[in-house]
DNA sequence: ACCAATTTCCGTAGGGTATACGAGAATTGT
DNA sequence: ACAATTCTCGTATACCCTACGGAAATTGGT
């Protein structure tokens, strides 16, 4: 009765009550060494039945491809398995549900920034650390930029994003906040990076998937401007608008405030450093 | 072959090629005044026909008690039906598609904001109108946890997010910066603010949906700790997990986070006026 | 060589979503 | 009474996820 990866094949439903399964999934390339020093491997295959024709890495990166090309929707159970030539059910021996598949597709691309990891050489400055971790998340973002469409509240605990968290807080424990306050601080520049980043990236992924520009979408909402703005109601608006103030593409405008926006949250983490 | 609001039955389609039809709607019940004073109204029911039996408002209002009581996804079309004693495609006669439903349940939410418009008093300093936006729209994700599911890049252009944005803009104008900057760090701003009250939003959402606490949902997963975690791999995170860094609940910790980070983006942008 | 045990593979069925189409019902003015 | 107009909504199509259960493939034991 024991399956794949040492479950039961008639309790292959969903891991919201099954959070180990989830977290052997997660961790299947990443097992600790045990006592005697070898790394424990999870064997597919040995004994008897049927050979798997798939792996879990292979159903994650069929997901990942799917999405990345044409979209979170295109990664469904059936497309998936579709781009895997298998039947759909099939997959449902690899991965419990497409909800665990999506963490797991999450997990993968969280682990694929380049962040030095403890020991490793990385820039002397504090702000430049923050700086590496924002832009990894920021093309993180513009590989895969179904990711701004995934919650995060409930994050996968898996390697790759226990890794950018240890690579932030590494950064900024150095600068001398309390353990609370940089945790604060940590939840704060992912807040606005994960945030801005995935803005960025849906922007563009739009543009793409309605092969419109977001330029292009506004200058069909003229109408708004000559038919139901009302300027006396909007004044700072009007003001900034004959000012100049809106210039430039609506991308370039993104792109700016996110690195305005950055700099201004750790301008006001560094004062309150120099503060004490 | 015109029917409510002036178009034709049969191009009730998709919003993506009609904005001036979005924008109508949208902009309902917030006509300009014409040259002669008068305001004009959009009426339905005059001349031949069958009688209609709902209104666009409470279409709308109908999602929105749905979503809020049920989760987004018992806003569909055929939930909000039943919600109305009627047919599905009967709600098609007021509504082109679900996505410009979508449009017209967040800008109502986005409306309902308590946010003093132009010549209405306001705190005297700008940071506590700042904080004023911030609070009311923290207020408007905890009513509305489901906006958070929704995505802003190509908002709904109605009377509730142009207020919004003019309420923030008009608060930022008076510190003397730029045209320019003043359009900058709203955007921060809004970045920062809707997605850490989002966040929050989402967070309380899930827990209520799930009937698990966030708390309980990481300790189901301590087997993480004990049989994945590699203290080696994460000396950041034990250090700060050892100096109690992690204490208090979760949503303590967001609350706390969201406070910290919009402070401190505050102080950055306060900085840079100051320094001219 | 055969068979039981084991595991993978996957077709079918059921319940969910949005919406195109077109027929029928209701109301007005002529 | 009847044409014109508008609203109502059943049906059909095309997706989605996944529970169930039986067929296929492979092993080790005899």
């Amino acid at each position: 009765m024991q399956s794949a990866y040492g479950w039961p094949v008639t309790e292959r439903r969903s891991g919201e009550g099954q959070p180990e399964r989830t977290l052997a999934l997660l961790w299947r390339n990443h097992r600790k060494p045990t006592a005697d020093g070898t790394r424990p491997t999870v064997l597919r295959g040995r004994g008897a039945g049927r050979r798997p024709s798939l792996d879990v890495n292979g159903v994650v990166a069929a997901g990942i491809r799917l999405a990345d090309t044409q979209g979170l929707a295109a990664a469904s159970m059936g497309g998936v398995a579709k781009e895997l030539n298998v039947g759909t059910m099939t997959l449902y021996t690899y991965v419990p549900s497409k909800e665990e598949l999506l963490d797991l597709m999450v997990d993968q691309v969280l682990g694929e920034r380049e962040l030095p990891g403890p020991g490793a050489p990385r820039p002397d400055d504090w702000r430049d650390q923050v700086e590496m971790y924002s832009d990894q998340t920021r093309r993180m973002f513009q590989r895969h930029p179904w990711l701004s469409q995934v919650s995060t509240i409930r994050p996968p605990v898996g390697p790759g994003m226990l890794a950018g968290r240890e690579y932030l807080l590494s950064a900024l424990l150095e600068i001398g906040l309390t353990p609370r306050g940089t945790n604060l601080a940590a939840l704060a520049i992912t807040t606005y990076v994960d945030s801005a980043a995935g803005l960025e990236a849906e922007s563009e992924l739009i543009e793409q998937s309605t092969g419109q520009t977001n330029d292009a979408w506004w200058y069909e909402r003229n109408d708004l401007w000559e038919t139901y703005f009302d300027v006396d109601q909007h004044p700072a608006m009007t003001t900034i608008w004959n000012a100049n103030g809106y210039q430039g593409t609506t991308r370039e405008a993104a792109t700016e405030s996110y690195r305005y926006g950055l700099d201004r949250l750790l301008d006001g983490i560094q004062a309150t450093v120099l503060e004490s």
